[in-house]
DNA sequence: GCTTCGACTGGAAGCGCTCCCGGCCCCCGC
DNA sequence: GCGGGGGCCGGGAGCGCTTCCAGTCGAAGC
């Protein structure tokens, strides 16, 4: 191990000036194939990588990009920001740049700010999941580039789930099997994503000719647990013209009206159709298996961050920056059909 | 926003030199208590934040940290390195460290290698879970300090829960109820934790006078799931001298047994009392609440962290490296006791 | 009163890399 | 045959910081 290589040890390995080495390695400039090829075995055979550290010291970009959400959407039993973020990590490997983790508290003040922000030590920023909005007024005043996975603020450049379409499908798929009465149960209400599912099922269903009755929509403000889709089921399954089928904003809702309709003795999907969102793990395990929507939740991270490292990237034009519209970009959804609904 | 501060911003404003301003920011040398607040306050009302990038190509240090498991643990549902990762993260925080997290797969080969090691971006590692050996002896020959979270390999520095402890907790626990006849149901046998949840159970089961008969271990090498516990469990519950308790090496495999129980008409506890190991989310909401050791996963990564922090950072001395005995760090568990046993 | 010390501060040399510039050489066109 | 234009490559100035070294100045020591 000794100490490593440097770049000048390669340029004198391989006889070329310390600038030539820079051009091989980063694959820019006018090289001779032959010098090319010289440097490329010097630089093997001393086992050389550039430090990351002084290319970024000296091309004023850090090849690092943080990656923000709420520190209670990581420690989640659903990993659903984890996947995010492995899909985030995944592209990030691919165009050789790191991703620093950072969690904000649900409440932010600016003691929170990550460390990344002040240190400038990253380039740029994905935000996955709903934040503060405090954090993102911040982080909007620091002038570094970021991109919103799964949430929305501001026109700001975002990329998220085809909401509104997974949730038509969701209405089309109910229509087709028949149900004319269907409700909706949702949570977790002041998330863009959660009123876009529902906006997206009513007026599919109003499409379609069966318009949902106010009363057979449901939605709070909680978190949109399993235990949340519980307590509110009653507000649906015991009424007297109980829809006879229910599309819940997501999947762990559907699991906790599935609990609460199992609980009043009510077969599902005999006595109610039950349709989730989001496709975790354990819909599939379920009993019955859910019928639910898939979202690519790897995808999904991926497209942020690919979007993100455009921006900060080209951010080299410091004025440009802002005159590029804010990108919004939806990743695809599909719908599973299994036996609740 | 437009550029930032440097350290020749606050130098000149301050009206000082560069390096005792560097003095001042690092509360390094001697400099007059004038001097001293002058550059600080100079330094605030710039806004002025050291640069990790170049402080890091300065001192030779870079002030961050690897964090490696394997990528299915991550990605796993219930969150358990995760919240290994929050704690280390948290102690990072709390040492100005930045920690970069990077996956290996299962079955490891030099490509992998998270290119941290190559760039020699990361001070130090922890490795978290159990990853292939092939990685930890490339990780070992690199040079790079390491520390393990929850594993063990060829006394390396590591830190990981008093599992034969609180294994022993519960073998207590249990003769303490009455049981004589108690049975153990492990899986992933490969990882060392569960090899000492098994010795710790029965050792001490042994100590009490109620040796666990050998019939009455069953052990896989599967994945510690909740399914594999449902698909082992008959080993031990369709037996006519069926234990009246039986400790699993985990809480989904607890979870599982639980399960398998209930689909053959059996009460828990009444005709047998069940114990898990982690408490997850799952084990208290659980039907029966779950009996369970409590680990104290946040803990586990703060200490790793630590400990590594204090090898990387005094590894300017690269020679004392393997002069220090490697320490072995034990995280103090604790016994829930609930409704299942 | 002059040396000696210490406390303090400034200068400057890098850390390893990128990137601009300038120069060499060779080939082409007239 | 001569000028000009590329293609290629080397030099060198930084990027923002740490840290060694030298130098200044006032006060204590003889």
């Amino acid at each position: 191990m000794s100490t490593r290589a440097t770049i000048s040890d390669v340029a004198a390995e391989a006889g070329v000036a310390i600038s030539t080495v820079s051009l091989v390695m980063n694959g820019k400039g006018a090289v001779a194939d032959a010098t090319r090829s010289r440097v490329q075995t010097a630089a093997t055979r001393l086992g050389y990588t550039p430090s990351r550290g002084a290319r970024g010291l000296a091309a004023g970009r850090t090849g690092n990009l943080g990656f923000v959400l709420r520190e209670d959407h990581f420690r989640r039993s659903e990993p659903f920001y984890t996947r995010v973020f492995l899909g985030a990590e995944f592209e990030a490997r691919r165009r050789g740049l790191y991703v620093l983790l950072a969690t904000v508290p649900d409440h932010y003040t600016p003691d929170d700010a990550p460390r990344f922000l002040q240190e400038h030590t990253v380039d740029g920023v994905v935000v996955a999941g709903r934040v503060d909005d405090a954090f993102l007024e911040a982080l909007g005043q620091s002038g570094i580039p970021f991109v919103l996975a799964d949430y929305a603020w501001q026109g700001a450049a975002a990329v998220h789930l085809d909401n509104e379409g997974g949730a038509a499908l969701v209405a089309d798929h109910l229509v087709g099997r028949g149900h004319t009465r269907a409700g909706f149960l949702g949570a977790d209400a002041r998330h863009p994503s959660m009123a876009a599912r529902r906006r997206g099922f009513v007026s599919a269903m109003a499409a379609a000719g069966h318009a949902v009755e106010d009363a057979h929509v449901v939605v709070s403000d909680e978190a949109a647990h399993r235990r949340t889709g519980a307590d509110l089921a009653g507000h649906l399954l015991d009424l007297p013209d109980r829809p006879t089928a229910i599309f819940c904003a997501n999947d762990a809702l559907a699991l906790g009206l599935v609990d609460a309709a199992r609980a009043r003795g009510l077969d599902v999907p005999g006595d109610v159709a039950v349709v989730g969102f989001d496709d975790v793990e354990g819909a599939a395990l379920a009993t019955p298996p859910l019928t639910t929507v898939r979202v690519y939740k790897e995808q999904l991270g991926e497209v942020a961050l690919g979007l993100l490292a455009e921006r900060a990237v080209a951010d080299g034009a410091e004025s440009a920056r802002f005159a590029r519209a804010p990108a919004v970009t939806r990743i695809a959804t599909d719908l599973v059909v299994r036996a609740s609904g």
